[in-house]
DNA sequence: CGCCAGGGACAAC
DNA sequence: GTTGTCCATGGC
């Protein structure tokens, strides 16, 4: 099916975020998306009109909302005072065409728990690995395979070796435990959405392998807190080169973790750039 | 406090 | 080719 989306929507960017790992680009512009159990391929055909391979009930049940479709990213830009904050507006223009994706809390918990002390490349490896070694293997509308990603009873039920072998390393007790808690139904991560943002972040800092910065990852995009924002390394230079007075989380409220993205992002490409030269 | 755990990417030598 | 550094968390 083909839709106009008038909203900013770039795969290229959204699929180097950082906040999804099983994104594909499978030919020039099209990427290939791996959500829960289900598989999409989508690819822009010209400025704002998309072609994607699935039915409309799936588009308008699922993925219309696993984009955030509904959410204006350009009003949430605009909010941006260019006198006031000339660095996040030209990281905003810069990034034009990221959105926060609706991603599934046990999705994210477990991605973001093998996320530390990874980086992007490596994360992928891992998460790819954990769904072909424990997920549930599917076809898509090309009649390829790809694997669901794990439900919390597989991984609770795994094997320490199976789990190894994914390149968790000294994650595999942190994902098991979680995995456990959630098999159990000891953790109703959905019901955290309900929740004000500081208990969601206390119950999921309450997990053994979940710290402020892998917490606050999982509340954004996972139980889509758009005020939820990860500090990193990069976001700690950031915030030390960029607002040595301090950065102003009042005036960007409601949206912190959205502006966090852009200028995560942003950050990350000059950064490269600037190193290769 | 400082170090270590396990391991891939990437840069520097 | 080989070595060094990065990275987020908890345990010691």
């Amino acid at each position: 099916m083909q839709v106009r989306i008038e909203d900013d929507l770039d795969l290229k960017k959204i699929s180097a975020s950082g906040q999804c790992f099983r994104w594909t680009e499978i030919s020039p512009g099209k990427y290939q998306i791996i959500a829960q159990d289900k598989c999409l391929r989508i690819k822009a055909l010209r400025e704002k009109l998309f072609e994607l391979d699935c039915s409309e009930e799936e588009y308008n049940g699922f993925w219309f909302n696993y984009l955030d479709l509904g959410e204006s990213y350009e009003w949430i830009r605009r909010r941006i005072n260019r006198e006031k904050d000339e660095f996040l507006f030209l990281a905003a223009e810069y990034e034009k065409g990221i959105r926060i994706l609706r991603q599934n809390p046990w999705e994210m918990l477990i991605t973001f728990i093998i996320s530390q002390n990874k980086n992007i490349p490596a994360i992928r490896r891992s998460v790819e690995k954990l769904a072909e070694t424990c997920g549930q293997e599917m076809t898509n509308e090309a009649g390829e395979r790809y694997f669901a990603f794990p439900t919390p009873d597989a991984l609770a039920g795994s094997r320490d070796e199976q789990l190894k072998q994914c390149g968790l390393g000294y994650r595999c007790s942190y994902v098991r435990d979680a995995a456990q808690a959630v098999a159990d139904g000891c953790l109703d991560l959905p019901s955290l959405k309900e929740l004000d943002e500081e208990t969601a972040m206390t119950t999921l800092t309450g997990l053994s392998g979940v710290g402020k910065k892998v917490a606050s990852c999982v509340s954004l995009f996972g139980l889509h807190h758009l005020n939820s924002f990860p500090i990193d390394v990069w976001i700690k230079r950031i915030l030390d080169e960029q607002y040595p007075n301090g950065y102003p989380f009042e005036d960007y409220s409601p949206y912190n973790g959205v502006y966090q993205q852009y200028m995560f992002d942003y950050y990350r490409k000059i950064s490269i750039r600037s190193d290769t030269e």
